[in-house]
DNA sequence: GCCGTTTTCGGCCCGACTGTTTTCAGTCG
């Protein structure tokens, strides 16, 4: 099986916090770590980059060497510096500088002082009383790190809804004292789950926010609490970071605690090569501030168009606004209608008239009604006969609408050969066909995509839908090849969906990138199954911003006769 | 290890907070 990007990222990611333990030159850690960034974001496999004979040292922040590297990883399949780094340094040094107050160097010393290897290693001589003992230990950091052992391990990430509901009420609270208030962070740039909330706090008496937050009452514990900053622990678990800034400095701050950070550190640089300081005040030229009240006129000083937060990741969007051309965008008022909708013929829980008003009620013209084909049982999916029926009922609903059209279509299950769950004949009559895959979610990689293509060619497929199977936090995405997948829906005109529903966002923003710089069209559904689910088109929203697609990459995007016009492009290769 | 409006070497983003120190290193974002 040819190496996935993910892996390689994943070697030199993991090749860096070695090195970085070593004490290592930093930015050659610093090297291995944008590489890994940029191998990760890459829209197509660099195995298939080989193949066609590219050269991935043009590639941002790769160079001979590490071009040659991948190349040797993708031959091998093992990255030979990596193999020398675990065994000069055994065990999982990596996981214990994932413990808070845990770096670099104080893993080493623990490493070179007391052999600690391991998670269990360290909780062995914590107990035993032996870390304060150590250089650059004490007594508190003896404590903190029993008390962090002690929780579950593992960085913990809150879906984007989560947080956005504990952000509102937050800086709901931190408002009331005047000044403003925004959320920055992965929060800011939309990100499927959220690490952290980095808000910050504008007012004339900036530090009193700092006391506000260590007062609410959803405050479970302060970890740092200093003049401008600020960091507590909600009862939720979630971590905030808050910082309170001058005016003057509002814009410069929010550019800097939006990040990403990859790409400030690219920000910095042009300042650099200007002569300028770019941080979290503003922009200098020696003393002199020369931007910083809003991002706008930063953006602007530095040569580039204004980025928006979505796209702020280091993945090419600055030589885009350097040259001026950015994409515009996708909006929420794009959207014209919602192509994955239940209803309580299987298992949503409303009817098709209320689905269609409350669609209607978002602004919507269309929504296409597709509930679970008879696989589904579970959820009373429906057979052929049941499908003839609904439509009957949704001619006598269009009949009685005026400026809104309900499409009849189907959420047909995809078996686990590949073929489909309802004959061509049925599907023949429908408006819409999406196809998703509910069963069978550990079949082996290739078998998977091939299961998925097969379905992909069948000409009355007009959408596939969540096509990873993800659900965030829950399950993980079944083995599938998404760069063949993506192939294939560009060669077969068959569209990608987005799922909006915030358990999934699937596809997510790298992989609906990639279907987008191949040409591949992409639908923004709710797969609603209650009235107000139709809400949740904002998180589809975001992550298709976050994937760079403007409204013409989108289906749903059309009116209703520019869909059917795409929608029948498809169907004509089936006559 | 990368990279070039400082162009093939010598730089590489920058500041706040904490704990362990007694002027600062490490960590974090």
């Amino acid at each position: 099986m040819p190496v996935q990007n993910a892996e390689i990222a994943a070697m030199f990611d993991q090749t860096a916090d070695l090195l970085e333990i070593e004490g290592a030159n930093q930015f050659r850690v610093r090297a291995y770590r944008r590489a890994a960034r940029t191998i990760d974001g890459l829209p197509e496999a660099v195995t298939a980059m080989l193949e066609a004979g590219e050269n991935l040292a043009d590639l941002p922040g790769i160079g001979e060497d590490l071009a040659h590297k991948i190349a040797d990883i993708v031959g091998s399949g093992r990255f030979a510096l990596l193999d020398k780094l675990k065994a000069e340094l055994p065990g999982e040094l990596d996981a214990l500088a994932t413990l808070p107050g845990l770096g670099p160097k104080r893993v080493k010393i623990l490493y070179d002082l007391l052999g600690v290897r391991s998670l269990d290693d360290l909780r062995r001589a914590v107990a035993a009383g032996h870390v304060h003992e150590l250089p650059g230990f004490g007594d508190i950091t003896e404590r903190k790190l029993g008390e962090a052992l002690g929780r579950p391990v593992g960085p913990r990430r809150f879906k984007l809804a989560v947080a956005e509901a504990e952000a509102q009420a937050l800086t709901g609270y931190l408002g009331e004292s005047g000044g403003r208030v925004a959320v920055a962070g992965s929060y800011r740039r939309r990100r499927d789950t959220i690490g952290d909330l980095d808000i910050l706090a504008s007012s004339a008496q900036a530090a009193t926010a700092g006391d506000r937050l260590a007062a609410y009452e959803n405050t479970a514990e302060i970890l740092a609490h200093g003049p401008t900053r600020t960091t507590v622990v909600l009862r939720s678990g979630i971590q905030v970071d808050l910082r309170a800034v001058p005016e003057e400095s509002y814009g410069a701050a929010l550019l800097y605690f939006t990040g990403s950070k990859p790409h400030n550190i690219a920000l910095r640089a042009i300042a650099a090569r200007h002569g300028w300081k770019l941080n979290e005040y503003g922009l200098f030229a020696g003393e002199r501030r020369i931007a910083g009240t809003t991002e706008e006129e930063i953006y602007d000083r530095l040569g580039l168009a204004y980025i928006p937060p979505e796209m702020r990741e280091d993945r090419g969007e600055i030589a885009l606004a350097q040259a001026g051309r950015l994409p515009r965008l996708i909006a929420l008022a794009d959207m014209r209608g919602d192509l994955h909708v239940h209803s309580d013929w299987t298992d949503g829980t409303a009817t098709i008239a209320d689905m269609a008003a409350a669609a209607r009620a978002c602004g919507h013209r269309y929504m296409a009604l597709t509930d679970h084909s008879r696989r589904v049982a579970m959820a009373h999916g429906l057979d052929p006969d049941r499908v003839a029926r609904q439509g009957a009922e949704i001619d006598a609903l269009n009949a009685g609408l005026k400026g809104f059209t309900i499409l009849k279509g189907i959420e047909v299950d995809i078996l686990k050969d590949g073929t489909l769950d309802l004959p061509d004949t049925t599907l023949a009559r429908l408006d819409i066909v999406v196809a998703a895959i509910h069963s069978f979610f550990d079949l082996p990689r290739d078998a998977q995509t091939a299961r998925m293509l097969r379905a992909m060619e069948n000409p009355h497929v007009s959408i596939i839908a969540h096509p990873t199977g993800r659900l965030l936090g829950e399950r993980a995405p079944y083995a599938i090849d998404m760069d063949r997948v993506t192939s294939a829906a560009r060669d077969l005109g068959c569209a990608l969906e987005i799922n909006a529903q915030p358990d999934r966002l699937d596809l997510n923003d790298a992989h609906a990138h990639m279907a987008r710089s191949k040409g591949v069209k992409l639908a923004i559904s709710t797969d609603a199954h209650s009235v107000n689910a139709f809400q949740y088109m904002r998180f589809g929203i975001d992550q298709a911003r976050r994937a760079w697609l403007g409204p013409d990459d989108v289906l749903n995007t059309r009116p209703l006769a520019g869909l059917r016009a795409l929608l029948g492009r498809r169907a004509a290769r089936a006559a």
